[in-house]
RNA sequence: UGAGCGGUAGAUCAACAGGUAGAUCGCCUGGCUGUUAACCAGGAGGGUGCAAGUUCGAACCCUGCCCGCUCAGCCA
């Protein structure tokens, strides 16, 4: 007998399978019963009779709580009552383990609840679809930079001192010395861009920031590409791309995914280049147009973030915020001293900032002052100072947050639901 | 960390103006050969986050604490 995965069930009408899975929920109607077997793969109906299965099978069966691990032998049949299409006429079963009262029922549930039960919630149907949905984007992610002739090198996790000396940092004891976990592979990627010309880093990062809002985790993915000769509008135009094709990838493979989730894909569908480009100052008139109190010098506030991006269809580049409000390392725009050449993305439908990222400064004399006057170290960077020594050429990159995108693919409200098991405030169980 | 809201059966929620806690899902028993979060009948299961207080009487009111959610700041 043919062991046979779910999602493959249509190509084997009228052959006898064995499917090996779970129970994620039953039916029953006196001498009838219908099994919801999962596989991972998919969900298959299963009808049992009592005459076809006998009455000692049928009563266990009738017993079997939901989750308990069985295989199911029978024939499978093309039927349009069948949620799936296709079911499975049983003709034999072997239950692996009858399982206890499982927690999480096909009802509703509380967040608090099913985040402490975060190891079995993630076998329901729309935590799969956002999990697969997340290790196709990552697929999307990986083939479209190595593709476009980056070489993936990643960058160390603990680090001696602050990216960018702005976040809070997670500390640690490092043998004798303190060290800190990484809130950016940034720094490091400019050293190895410098070795190859086009690099990314792939990674968990981490912020110590009390955040407590749906758009933020203390543990979260980023993908961080760096590029040698590249200006502003290099990266900006690669960003572009970038998110362009790892959107169509998704809506390629994930379709049965998108639909679980009940997702819109039709704002998705829209995503092309080129994405509307709006600088900085123009989106501060924007936000005064629209009854937002905002001077110009302050770095956006979420409800000013929300506004700009549902202002347009597709994602939007803010281009050219103040220095004073950016990391040290960002070049200045040579038309305007207080404005640095950086651009952040802002997703639409309010999923907010996916991506940040800028043009990195080439001269030394300008890091020199830039570390002055955000009160940084000289020491902790003299190997920064080196790339700015040794063929120090322009150069840009950026960062895109998975869980954030993820969020925006799947139109997930909350981004805890985006990764496997979220890290945040006071919640760190499983 | 601040503001707002909230903690009642395993879960999701209800309980009029303070009057002594109820529904649904799940679980157990029985019924039903096409169910779609199946349905029908019956059953078990909590004394209301914790502590102190007001009252004849508190899930409801007062005080303190704990926990959670949402939003904000910070950012991806």
């Amino acid at each position: 007998m043919a062991n046979v995965s779910i999602k493959d069930l249509g190509k084997h009408a009228g052959e006898e399978v064995t499917l090996r899975g779970w129970l994620y929920n039953k039916r029953h109607k006196g001498k009838l019963q219908f099994i919801l077997l999962r596989d991972g793969s998919g969900t298959a109906q299963c009808v049992a009779f009592r005459g076809n299965v006998g009455d000692e099978l049928f009563d266990r069966l009738d017993r079997l709580g939901q989750e308990s691990s069985l295989t199911v032998t029978g024939t499978v049949k093309e039927d349009k009552r069948s949620p799936g299409g296709y079911e499975i006429d049983v003709t034999g079963a072997e239950i692996i383990q009858e399982s206890g009262e499982y927690p999480i029922t096909p009802k509703e549930h509380g967040v608090d609840f099913l985040l402490r039960h975060r190891h079995l919630w993630l076998r329901s149907n729309k935590q799969v679809a956002v999990m697969r949905i997340r290790d196709r984007l990552v697929r999307a992610i990986r083939e479209f930079l190595a593709d476009d002739g980056f070489i993936n090198v990643d960058t160390p996790i603990f680090t001696p001192a602050a990216c960018e000396g702005t976040t809070t940092l997670f500390e640690l004891k490092y043998f004798d010395e303190m060290a800190y976990l990484t809130q950016s592979g940034q720094l490091y990627n400019e050293a190895t861009a410098m070795a190859h010309g086009k690099v990314y880093c792939f990674g968990p990062t981490f912020r110590a920031e009390r955040s407590k809002t749906r758009k933020h985790l203390t543990e979260f993915w980023m993908v961080e590409p760096e590029v040698m000769f590249a200006d502003l509008d290099d990266i900006m135009e690669l960003t572009e791309r970038f998110v362009t094709a790892i959107v169509k990838e998704v809506l390629e493979h994930c379709r049965g995914e998108l639909e679980v989730l009940e997702r819109d894909v039709s704002k998705l569908e829209g995503i092309e280049p080129p994405f509307p480009r709006i600088s900085y100052t123009d989106a501060v008139g924007m936000l005064k147009k629209g009854g937002h109190n905002f001077e110009w010098g302050g770095d956006f506030g979420a409800p000013d973030e929300t506004l700009i991006g549902e202002s347009f269809e597709r994602p939007v580049l803010v281009h050219r915020y103040p220095k004073a409000v950016k990391a040290f390392y960002m070049e200045p725009d040579p038309d305007d001293e207080r404005i640095a050449l950086c651009v952040d993305m802002i997703a639409p439908e309010g999923y907010g900032e996916i991506i940040g990222g800028g043009q990195r400064t080439a001269s030394l004399e300008y890091l020199e002052k830039q570390i002055d006057a955000h009160g940084l170290p000289h020491e902790a960077f003299e190997w920064y100072k080196d790339l700015r020594r040794y063929g120090s050429v322009y150069h840009s990159g950026f960062g895109l947050g998975i869980e954030r995108t993820v969020a925006w693919l799947c139109g997930s409200k909350h981004i805890r639901e985006c990764t496997a098991f979220p890290r945040m405030l006071y919640k760190i169980y499983p």
